[in-house]
DNA sequence: CCGGACATCGAACTTTCGATTGACCGGGGC
DNA sequence: GCCCCGGTCAATCGAAAGTTCGATGTCCGG
């Protein structure tokens, strides 16, 4: 049974990796690239793919999580493999809620890879072992998990947003807030809002550009 | 005429697609890898190579930017091509300075990639197009360049201290560091600390963890 | 069913930040 | 020589951020 593959990068030199390192089992095929998140989710509707190997940073455009989530909404559809640079929580989190069969780092090695992309196609969970010890981590540790309402006026703050604008944007009150960002506080340990997002940015908490 | 090649990238996946990407080329030919800086420098030292590819972040040990000031520091040294995923001002800056010949970012195009590697072997100088205007840019218009006291007050923001705490860390008043804060934010067009944060770091003039 | 976690909001208070203005000095360039 | 720029510092004032204390409602699991 021949595992068809969908590689979904914006890196050309990434996409001929991931062909040469995979087109060197003899059960998988790689069957489509996409340069795009946009292209990705229209060729995984199109084309009979087994496996998507989805980035998910692209340099414009739509998000890999978006992409994936879109992907995994149709019944039917071909398991998604996040393979991603960095491993911030949020990245994590979402590409987990968008529907992503599994999380793999790009650094890992290809032995690391192909299995991922066996356990995946079984329709497995396929978690790589420094993401999966991320989680393990978080659960053990729940007391410095940061919420997803405060992650996402977290990330807000790094981004550069008084707590004015941040208001506006989530349609909240200036006291939410300041009271979500109170507990970032406290789960950080730090005392101000630039140390936060310098914390969260070692932690790999949120997206730094 | 051949020309040698030495991939230093510690991702297996990004050395695998450069080279397929640079194998399909007839003159030429990949001799080595390297996972680390270290082991860069040293095959560089040993083997019989004209360019070598290098990546500027390792996963842990030697930066990339001192691998290149080593490798070409000898003589007869191959040429080095730094070959990121990001552009910031400081890395360019840092590869420059320790001799590389030219700067490429990994989302280049196969083409693109063929031509540096072709004009770095010639012993010419090799920027790409977004490195190339990022410099014109930075020429064209000084008035946004952030001054060396300026990036430090701003790292030191970026890490999370208060106007307070860098004023201990530099030895300076805290009129001072809010001095050049202001200067930073009329230079990055913005009014806070943290969005001064969030444009630096998307403009690539700081390190963030 | 009840406790706890999460999310939401308000008000009063202190601290920090940022804007503004003005000043001094040393080093280059014209 | 003179002027401009970079770096240094001071005083002030309003705005923003952060603290503290409260409160309500939902939802979920024991």
């Amino acid at each position: 049974m021949t595992v068809r593959l969908l590689l979904a990068d914006d890196h050309p030199v990434v996409r001929a990796g991931l062909r040469a390192v995979l087109d060197t089992e003899a059960d998988f095929a790689v069957v489509a690239e996409a340069a795009t998140a946009e292209r990705a989710v229209e060729l995984a509707a199109r084309e009979p793919v087994d496996v998507v190997l989805m980035d998910l940073q692209f340099g414009t455009g739509m998000h890999g999580s978006e992409a994936t989530a879109l992907i995994t909404a149709r019944t039917g559809a071909p398991r998604v493999l996040v393979l991603t640079t960095y491993d911030t929580d949020a990245d994590i989190l979402a590409a987990v809620e968008a529907g992503a069969s599994g999380y793999l780092l790009k650094d890992a090695p290809p032995e690391e890879l192909a299995a991922a992309v066996r356990t995946a196609a079984a329709g497995r969970s396929a978690l790589a072992p420094a993401v999966a010890l991320r989680l393990m981590d978080r659960m053990r540790t729940p007391a410095e998990a940061l919420t997803k309402r405060e992650l996402e006026v977290l990330q807000l703050v790094a981004d550069g947003l008084s707590n004015q604008q941040i208001s506006k944007r989530l349609f909240l009150s200036q006291a939410t807030v300041k009271s979500h960002l109170v507990h970032v506080y406290a789960k950080l340990g730090v005392e101000s809002r630039t140390a936060a997002v310098a914390a969260a940015a070692t932690r790999r908490l949120i997206r730094t550009p």
